[in-house]
DNA sequence: CCAAAAATGATAATCATTATCATATACTTT
DNA sequence: AAAGTATATGATAATGATTATCATTTTTGG
């Protein structure tokens, strides 16, 4: 039932061909490359294929949206001290969620989930030097 | 270990009193009713209590943040079209990941973990009326 | 009390994303 | 096929949540 326009089409082209998820800014420039596409189009088809169920998203620390295919269905493990993010081997949720679920009368499309934390090196580096008494429950 | 500011003991507080995850400048709004405090002092402290595991963070469609105590682990389904949130009942992760993890060398503080997909309204009245092709896998 | 370090508040700056709007393209009807 | 209508597109301006600055205050340790 979901079709897609031109740019649409080309956009999620572009981001089939991605291993890693990427930000709207970056998919717009490597489109560029090739044919001729406006900024606003590509988030215009990013957010129409979202809602088709094609794309998926995250936002990053850093206030990035990244725009990846559902098919590829990762996550990760994220640095609230350095910000990089490590991928996880499998999805904790395999077999629980499938694609394109129902739950109750809500039609599930994709799911994201991101552990936060700190990696090894900051957890090591951090300071923690604080002046105060740490705030009570 | 972990130590506080007034401020950062402040939002901590006025956090743990909120049902349901608030964004920065709500609590801004809601602490600068009882006491003198800045905006910038607010995000400082957000960031600071979520390196210290205390405090998590979502972000909505609209690109705002969302913030809530680790202790209350809920997460939602989301729907891409009115951009409603349906709270679920349980966590599924429940049990597999316990809040201060360890994975390999990395300290898991918590995660965010949401659906996406179209709630019943939207996914009656959404239009579909596009006049392109699919696009091929 | 005194210097050094950290915290704070007011405000300006940033920058990813959205809104506008004029134009182009596709579909429908004569 | 031309005209008329609806949708898609691109360039650009506007938005707004968050961050950076910087002067001032508070805390710490001697
Ligand atoms: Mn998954
Ligand atoms: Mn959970
Ligand atoms: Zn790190
Ligand atoms: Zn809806």
């Amino acid at each position: 039932m979901a079709h897609c326009t031109p740019a649409q089409t080309a956009v999620l082209k572009a981001l089939q061909q991605q291993p890693e998820p990427i930000s709207a800014q970056a998919l717009y420039t490597l489109i560029k490359a090739h044919q001729r596409i406006g900024l606003a189009t590509v988030y215009r088809a990013l957010d129409a294929l979202k809602r088709m169920g094609r794309v998926q998203h995250r936002v990053t620390l850093a206030g990035e949206t990244l725009y990846n295919a559902v098919e590829q269905d990762r996550h990760y493990m994220t640095c609230l001290d350095c910000g990089q993010s490590f991928p996880l081997d499998t999805c904790p949720l395999k077999g629980l969620a499938s694609a394109h679920q129902h739950a109750g009368s809500f039609t599930i499309y994709y799911h994201t989930l991101e552990f936060f934390g700190l990696c090894e090196p900051c957890s090591v580096t951090h300071p923690h030097h604080n002046r105060y008494e740490a705030a009570q429950n």
